[in-house]
DNA sequence: CGAAAGATGTCAGTGTGTGACACGATAGAC
DNA sequence: GTCTATCGTGTCACACACTGACATCTTTCG
């Protein structure tokens, strides 16, 4: 493709860039689709055109994880062998995304801003509806195991994210690596025996 | 208090009860404020003064959960006891609520309208907030055990719920105390050993 | 009773997001 | 190289979710 998928991609990327500068700026809650066209020289429409949403232009999605984690073949047929899988995956995944500079731009305002939790945890809802109906599609996993093991793949990424951006704009410069593998241990300990806790409880 | 906290509180199920029914009829996009205050018979500024917005009418929150988890006093200090006792609490919680007849109005909605699901897991965003927050301010868990507990606890909530809705509407009439204790058992199986995955793999 | 506090409707305004149309630019056929 | 279908863009109009301000009526309480 020439011209066109050419000036496609540069427009993602400008628009991209405006909405998280003005974001960085003023907040999310203050910057109105009309300062991002503004900056970046277009019409509101056409920014819509991009983009769904003012969130999506600001973190267009996991689709790099979704990508990744969607298309893991395990070779493990329990549900703690593809979850093992998964992780590790995630893991590799994390450290490359955390050099990148857009995601600690926004890791930043993760921390920052509340606000970017909602944005954050909204966006991996569509990660794990992908990856639990590929695990259900392909796997020997029933509809409960593979939406738990999307739940926790999902959870652990999202935790270790936020841990690592806290870290950091705490000043604090820490290698994801061993802050993944971090949560991923206490997670493991959460479940020391497997039991099945409180069943003598109710209400 | 006398007519005036009376009033409210029947204006709060009162436009409660008329979201339920247009979502119920017509779906959540496709319900307007302005149908809402019509049904009631009030004006929309009204109704934005008895709830912040449409998916809070329709869904006032885990208030219930909220303050029951978050007024648990456990016994235990380390991180997988507390969430026992928390789990423990839940599970019971959800026996109770799951014979409201809301709790199972909304439950077929969630089934029924992906949507739905995205505004219930928006909701939890203040659950897993105030839980995490409440353990680190009175337990000894450090804030990445606090958070990965209220991430599980809140997880396995919502799994359990959404199990327990697609097995109801599918004709199965499931006991939701087993539901909810086999999605506890089925997270637990996740984490065998306890051991860190995926360690020796990288990107 | 009378004054302060609260609830409601109306109105005007901001911001998000969508459909429709016209116009200019590009791609591929010839 | 022209010609035509497709695509990108701006403009306009519109629906809907909210918010602030004001006037009006009602409850509360001294």
């Amino acid at each position: 493709m020439g011209i066109r998928e050419e000036h496609r991609v540069r427009m993602l990327q400008e628009i991209q860039r405006a909405t998280l500068e003005l974001v960085e700026e003023q907040g999310l809650e203050a910057t109105t689709v009309g300062e991002i066209a503004r900056r970046v020289g277009i019409s509101e429409r056409t920014v819509f055109r991009y983009y769904a949403s003012k969130e999506h232009a600001l973190m267009p999605g996991q689709q790099g994880l979704i990508d990744a984690l969607t298309s893991v073949e395990s070779t493990h047929v329990t549900a703690d062998g593809i979850l093992d899988d998964l992780l590790a995956v995630s893991r590799g995944l994390f450290a490359y995304e955390v050099e990148q500079r857009d995601f600690r731009r926004i890791s930043r305002l993760m921390v920052q801003q509340p606000e970017m939790l909602r944005v954050v945890t909204q966006q991996e809802r569509r990660l794990v509806e992908a990856l639990s109906a590929t695990l259900v599609r392909r796997g020997p996993l029933r509809a409960l195991q593979a939406l738990l093991v999307a739940e926790v793949v999902t959870a652990t990424w999202r935790i270790a994210w936020q841990s690592f951006a806290t870290e950091e704009l705490a000043g604090v410069e820490s290698d994801p690596l061993a802050l993944f593998d971090e949560t991923v241990r206490e997670l493991g300990r959460l479940f020391p025996t497997g039991q099945t806790p409180g069943s003598a409880v109710a209400e």
